[in-house]
DNA sequence: ATGTCTTTGTGAACGCGTGCACAAAGATGG
DNA sequence: CCATCTTTGTGCACGCGTTCACAAAGACAT
């Protein structure tokens, strides 16, 4: 019965789409890059090829969040970066612990695009009990005994995982239990969470393969006829 | 313009839906585990549950490459893993380079499951001459401008991404001139490339702020109805 | 004030993806 | 060889997302 209600129908409450809400952060790096060069307003078309989709598309992705802009002009870069930093919820401070201080999550922490929009890091994490104390990125990495404590001082609901795969689950179920309840997952394995705890996955391996199967088709076409389907009429 | 014809209609040629291509590198995951505890079949069920899918879903997805299965039995482990890694053009070999070896770059080119399923590292490269000749995982970083000849003379067709944004579209250009059919970018930026080539990308900063949205709904609706549409009838 | 011109906001049509539900296939046991 | 039981493969319906195309809105000039 827990797979009956696990997909929930898109972003019903107020209704924004989820397909929106994934481009929304698309929209606002194009305004912010506008809004650096003082350009006060923005017709969809320029802003939708700067964002790389359909100008109907943005249009209305917009409408969704009302009626912001102005017929015959455009949309106001300010008033919008604003709007939608809102509706993101990015005008607020977001506590983030970053777990597994390898490779990756030195990488993570020391990424400066982290702290810019309303992310903060508010520890690091790591079970290898010779790193706790050192500093990456100018913070000290604590040790996994201490989480609960530090999610619960700093208030954490998002949690990063750079953990390898083996000891991801147990971390978000730690995780979890300590009130965490939006994880992003780098290693590469299926996480099972309660209803509420929402997850998203960033995996290399997949994107690659993803890129070679189209790449393998490419050259498969490449000799064959254009449109891959039957040979039809093959020439002599 | 790049951006007009950006969105192929899914995968039509043979017909293999994008959804399903997307998916296929889980169901190997899951397979290859399953293949090295040495179990001989599975159910679509089972499959379907370690993978976190629907179980109608995985065996219509299964069906688009042929029927691999067997009724009242399920699918021949090694037999499916051999299936999938073939469409996806995994028995295959696939030379990359890495572009921008910093932070996330060195992370990259350390990272195993790199090298695990057919994509081998070609080459490192770096704008920065400093770099030039240290090592990273064991291979050494080689200056930018070397770019065009180890591409050709390794038939690299995919490129990754790792320098700041600033650079990105310039790098994308030089890889593509060179026969780079494929990117995966790292870096926060629209690409814009000429039809035939696939750009992928892995945005942490947008899959943060998507978290956020949710997390700022659930904040919101916590202490408002649940269905968060109208107010309704509120308890006094 | 009126007309023109630009650009938004959205109705409507369409296609893709998802999941239910079931008939057909085939294994297995007697 | 037949009955039973498991599990696949898929027809079908439905909903979400995308895009086209256009009426309405408003700026701006005269
Ligand atoms: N390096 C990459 O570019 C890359 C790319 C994609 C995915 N990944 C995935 O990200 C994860 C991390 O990769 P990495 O290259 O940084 O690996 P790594 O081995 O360098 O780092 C892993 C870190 O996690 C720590 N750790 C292990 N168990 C832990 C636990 N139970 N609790 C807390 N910390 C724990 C280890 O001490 C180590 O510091 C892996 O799952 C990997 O598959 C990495
Ligand atoms: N570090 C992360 O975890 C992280 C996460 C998400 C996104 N990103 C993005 O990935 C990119 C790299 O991040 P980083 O933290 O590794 O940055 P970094 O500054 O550590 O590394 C960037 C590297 O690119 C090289 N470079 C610069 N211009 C170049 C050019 N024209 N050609 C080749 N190489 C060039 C630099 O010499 C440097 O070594 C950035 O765009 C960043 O926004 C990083």
């Amino acid at each position: 019965m827990a797979t009956g209600r696990t997909h929930r129908p898109a972003t019903r409450g107020r209704g924004i789409p989820e397909a929106t809400v994934a481009r929304l952060p698309l929209y606002l790096r194009a305004l912010t890059a506008l809004s650096e060069r003082s350009v006060p307003t923005v017709s969809s078309e320029e802003l939708a090829a700067a964002a790389g989709v359909n100008s109907a598309k943005l249009r209305k992705d917009f409408s969704y969040l009302g009626s912001y802009g102005t017929r015959g002009v455009g949309y106001d870069v300010e008033y919008l970066v604003y709007q939608i930093s809102r509706e993101l919820g990015l005008t607020q401070d977001w506590p983030v612990v970053i777990v597994g201080i390898g490779n990756l999550g030195a990488a993570l922490a020391n990424y400066g695009g982290f702290a810019s929009r309303g992310f903060r890091v508010a520890a690091l994490l790591d079970a290898d009990a010779g790193l706790a104390g050192r500093l990456v990125a100018g913070l000290p990495v604590r040790h996994i005994d201490e989480l609960e404590a530090i999610v619960a001082d700093n208030q954490v609901s998002i949690g990063v995982i750079a953990t390898p795969a083996g000891a991801a689950q147990e971390v978000t179920d730690r995780l979890v239990a300590a009130g965490v309840t939006s994880i992003l997952n780098f290693a590469p394995t299926v996480l099972s969470v309660p209803d509420g705890v929402d997850v998203r996955k960033v995996d290399l391996s997949i994107e690659l393969q993803i890129l070679a199967f189209h790449e393998q088709r490419k050259a498969g076409e490449e000799r064959q006829d254009p449109d891959g389907d039957v040979p039809a009429v093959m020439p002599a």
